[in-house]
DNA sequence: AACCAACGTTGGCTTGTCCAACATAGCAGG
DNA sequence: CCTGCTATGTTGGACAAGCCAACGTTGGTT
């Protein structure tokens, strides 16, 4: 017994390292998503809660905010304006951009993303008592703060 | 200034959202190992350090210690074969298991890549002080720990 | 003997991340 | 004015990771 579970261990040049073990949180995290919404909602939801937060913004302003590249967000953007989840318009005043916003059916599907994300991060942080995951929390925040400049 | 610091914040429900936190800090991880490491470097280096610390093990074994699929070691296995990294051969004993040993052109690259995940690793955690670096990997280690039975 | 489970392989699909090229629009210099 | 330079949005594709399905082989069970 001892020994099977000794056996199904990863090594421990693994077990210590960081980037390792954020790369199988980050595939837990989305194996739990997957199970719980619809196709794609992780980034819908990523750019509908920054359109909630800071109201109307360009697209190059939303890839900025959630570390994502400008093509990307024309895709997602292609996929919830279908929706009709947000409205992208011509800037007048700066007609190189689309101001992007938030409509009343995207505010829903917001908050119904909401409770899906809140599931998913209660199941996955399910082995932490209260006290550690916001250690966690506040660990990743402050490693993430510090590589700011870098994201695209 | 701290307008536009504030208007680079990524919002407030994705902050706090850990499985969202964690996909970030495990993209950063990646960027950084890309920098370093020869291509496709990172699996490599998960199976080189389980049979070093595990000595030979078979395909499957390799997967459900490291939480991949077979059909990746196997691509995996034919990479390292082909650099005379491993020793891939039928076990007599059980004719459908492939026994996996780590050669010496093996050992060597594998502490190769050691340094260079440790640089990752230096890299990636500057910005945490020496003591939350721990708190973080230990934090990592139990959520995963907690997670154990459901990864393939 | 017949059935079922495990193993390794091939092939393909989906996400997420990233890069290159392009056309348009604003801005700075002369 | 005209000439670059930068920013923006779009399209297309490359690439790694993770996952699933199917197949043939082998071992164990009944």
């Amino acid at each position: 017994m001892a020994d099977m579970d000794h056996a199904l261990q990863p090594p421990a040049r693994l077990r210590g390292l960081a980037s390792w073990q954020a790369s199988k949180v980050s595939t837990l995290g989305a194996r739990l998503t997957a199970r719980r919404m619809p196709l794609g909602a992780r980034a819908d939801f990523a750019v509908l809660a920054a359109l909630e937060e800071y109201g109307a913004l360009s697209q190059a302003e939303i890839g900025r905010r959630l570390g994502l590249d400008r093509n990307d967000v024309s895709g997602i953007l292609n996929r919830l304006e279908d929706c009709r989840r947000v409205d992208r318009q011509a800037d007048p005043a700066n007609r190189r951009r689309n101001v992007v916003t938030l409509t009343a059916a995207g505010r829903r599907h917001l908050e119904q993303l909401q409770q899906h994300a809140d599931a998913v991060q209660a199941e996955l942080l399910a082995g932490l008592d209260t006290a550690e995951q916001r250690q966690l929390q506040a660990l990743l925040a402050k490693l993430l703060d510090s590589h700011k400049p870098q994201p695209a």
